[in-house]
DNA sequence: ATAAACCTTGTACGGCGTACAACGTAAGAT
DNA sequence: ATCTTACGTTGTACGCCGTACAAGGTTTAT
């Protein structure tokens, strides 16, 4: 282990350890083993994120690049706080809580439309990345208005996230799609016959969503009406 | 493709296809390598779950494991469904719908809980499956008594359980939990050093999560807190 | 000139999912 | 009673994966 995640998080830092000045000259960098990452993932997907795949499009042999990023589990962490220091961070102005926290979830729900591989990556580690904390220190403050706290902050974000991360859950494009069709033509059928007159709600409910989910402007439907849930339960009582 | 998936998730209907009655009568069952898979993913997590290991634990070869579940893939939807078809449904009886979603939310939480490796499995067709049928019926009668479209309907109960779903994320053990310490103990020295006196919030509030993650109760606070704030925000108008 | 530090590389190991073909077995057809 | 057909089981093999290891080349510090 040459040099320690926390430091390849903070490689851009003044204080980061640079490499010694022996040996030849790298030919790529952390920084750059991360953003051909990214540029596979978000081509490709996540599986397409290979060690041998990431050497190829580098011109550098597969083993090499563990000179730059210790692991494949690394790697992925090193993705996910690029991601988020990759976000804007507009300042909040004089707009209230309420214009704050949508538009935290806004550009959340943007940043997993554009990099859905995001939700797969699932490490505690990234809550040590400078993009991953500038992000959240910037998101806290969209709370600054409400009367919480610290405890209550954190865990009112969280809410807020976990709603978003939901949503985009939801709309991301399934993987099977093309072979959906097919197989729901060869199924319909059985599956009729299977439920028979059982479960009439969840029929008629789940029927009325998804052709939902087919209607063009729903999903923000869908969005804009949790939110605003999400927005009332943040409300404090005295505002009600 | 010698049974669809459909059928296998379908396999104790009457109107299942029953396999052919000639040939050698199978060692293993659907049911068998499917229950099998599910102890073993209790036991060692999801990644355990290997076709070879699972021909080993069921005492027959890799290959043979084809005959009764198709692929991998098709296994995680079957265990996923087998695992929404295992949970109790109990009546709503005259409960109102407080009392009703919290249950299912409990019901919900404490299955995750059981079962973390059910948060990997994110595959749009166990949707089809008599267990989660089943279990959206179910939940979606908790919400009766809500003024709600079937639109309306489906979309407040995603909201419930995303936010479950956000909780049992937060509550899973991380599997790196035993190095953490030692990280931390290496890294905690440089992060102050890289963090210097920027995001002051971020410190102070993520300090403050910290602690009350390690704390015995909490867990337990910010899941009741979050809930009733669910709850607040299905709350009709007419009952505001 | 030598030594030390560093980057790069090829080979190899043990895993994975699964395609394929050979073989055995039991029931239906004759 | 024999043959045929359908099915279950198996071993082998292919192409992936992450990465340990050791050898070799390159540059700077001594």
């Amino acid at each position: 282990m040459p040099r320690e995640l926390i430091d390849l998080l903070w490689r851009d830092h003044p204080a980061a350890p640079r490499g010694g000045a022996r040996g030849p000259q790298a030919r790529v960098s952390t920084g750059a083993v991360v953003e051909a990452a990214m540029r596979l993932a978000d081509a490709e997907g996540l599986p397409a994120v290979t060690v041998r795949r990431l050497g190829e499009v580098l011109g550098v042999s597969a083993m090499s690049v563990y000179t730059h990023v210790n692991s494949r589990d690394d790697l992925l962490v090193l993705m996910a706080d690029a991601a988020f220091a990759a976000m804007p961070l507009p300042e909040h102005g004089s707009a209230g809580w309420r214009t704050r926290v949508r538009r935290v979830a806004d550009a959340n729900l943007a940043l997993l439309g554009e990099r859905p591989w995001l939700l797969e990556i699932d490490d505690d580690r990234t809550a040590f990345g400078p993009g991953t904390i500038a992000k959240y220190d910037h998101e806290l403050h969209a709370l600054d208005d409400l009367p919480l706290d610290d405890v209550a902050r954190d865990a009112a974000l969280t809410f807020v996230l976990d709603f978003v991360r939901g949503a985009a859950r939801a709309q991301r494009p399934d993987p099977r799609a093309d072979e959906m069709p097919q197989a729901w033509a060869r199924w319909a059928g059985r599956l009729a016959e299977y439920l028979g007159d059982d479960h009439e709600l969840a029929r008629r409910v789940g029927g009325a969503a998804g052709a939902a989910m087919n209607a063009p402007s729903s999903p923000t439907h869908a969005w804009t009406y949790g939110l605003e849930r999400v927005l009332d339960s943040l409300t404090p009582p005295a505002e009600r």
